[in-house]
DNA sequence: CATCAATTATTAGTACAACAACTATTTTTA
DNA sequence: TAAAAATAGTTGTTGTACTAATAATTGATG
């Protein structure tokens, strides 16, 4: 292959990472819900499994510490997430949902779904396969 | 397809995304290029093709004018491009390369060359354009 | 046990992304 | 042609990404 079609995937890849992540954050906005895309990520996270260490969200979100740091920062202002001491390690905190975290991600799971299909429609199962194929085969050549 | 798999999609693109351009930035560094990757993406346009407006630039990298408004400051900051005025619409402004510019284009190629075939290794010529395909496909989904 | 190394989370600084609002022009149209 | 609309670029603000540096704590090694 050549250069310019190197080039060109990654322009594509770095173009529609972008719009899928705008699409989905003026979704949430027409909707009146004060989140973004990435806030949402962690609480979607925190409400399948509660009660996780900073760094293990990092970890699953493939996120680093200060990102999450400050996203924590901004969900535990809005009232929709704390943070409580980790009972073992004083180092640590534990993140959890509140009451009216787990109710924002109960509104928006719905909303997502809808975003979600919308980018795929026109799509199989397999280009899916293939897909994700493909986005993991590079990020394990470049990790 | 369920909602875990739609969701799975979209995480993976943001993931390798970051990935891809977090890559590059690291070889930049460690070659002591003091550039950034959406800096050398957009030198690498104006060498091929000197003399565009900034809407211009904006349009061909899908970025917005105030995102390149400051990052052709910057590259004017470094001696790297300069703003001209427009000879004949006096709201726009002609960026071009410096001397210093080009040579740093020049300079750069190859090392992206080699960056963006790490990304591709493994993968064939048939991957590349099933995976452009839904690159696309998701792109105009959403617009 | 004391020291050194590793880990957890934070802060600071720079850059990009997106949106809104604004100035200065140019183009449209009434 | 005068007023309204559109366009080019900038500035301001918020949020994320990455790096480097730091404080507090824990774990490992001598």
């Amino acid at each position: 292959m050549n250069d310019e079609a190197y080039n060109a995937y990654s322009f594509l890849l770095d173009r529609t990472a972008r719009r899928v992540k705008q699409y989905a954050q003026q979704r949430f906005k027409e909707q009146g819900f004060d989140i973004t895309v990435d806030q949402w990520l962690v609480m979607k996270h925190l409400y399948k499994q509660e009660d996780r260490k900073q760094n293990e969200l990092a970890e699953l979100l493939f996120k680093d510490n200060p990102t999450l740091t400050r996203i924590i920062d901004l969900l535990c202002d809005k009232g929709l997430t704390e943070r409580k001491p980790h009972p073992e390690d004083r180092r640590s905190f534990i993140v959890s949902l509140t009451r009216a975290g787990e109710k924002k991600v109960e509104q928006l799971k719905p909303k997502m779904k809808e975003v979600r299909a919308k980018a795929w429609e026109g799509l199989s199962e397999r280009d899916f396969h293939q897909f994700k194929k493909v986005l993991n085969t590079i990020y394990q050549n470049l990790s």
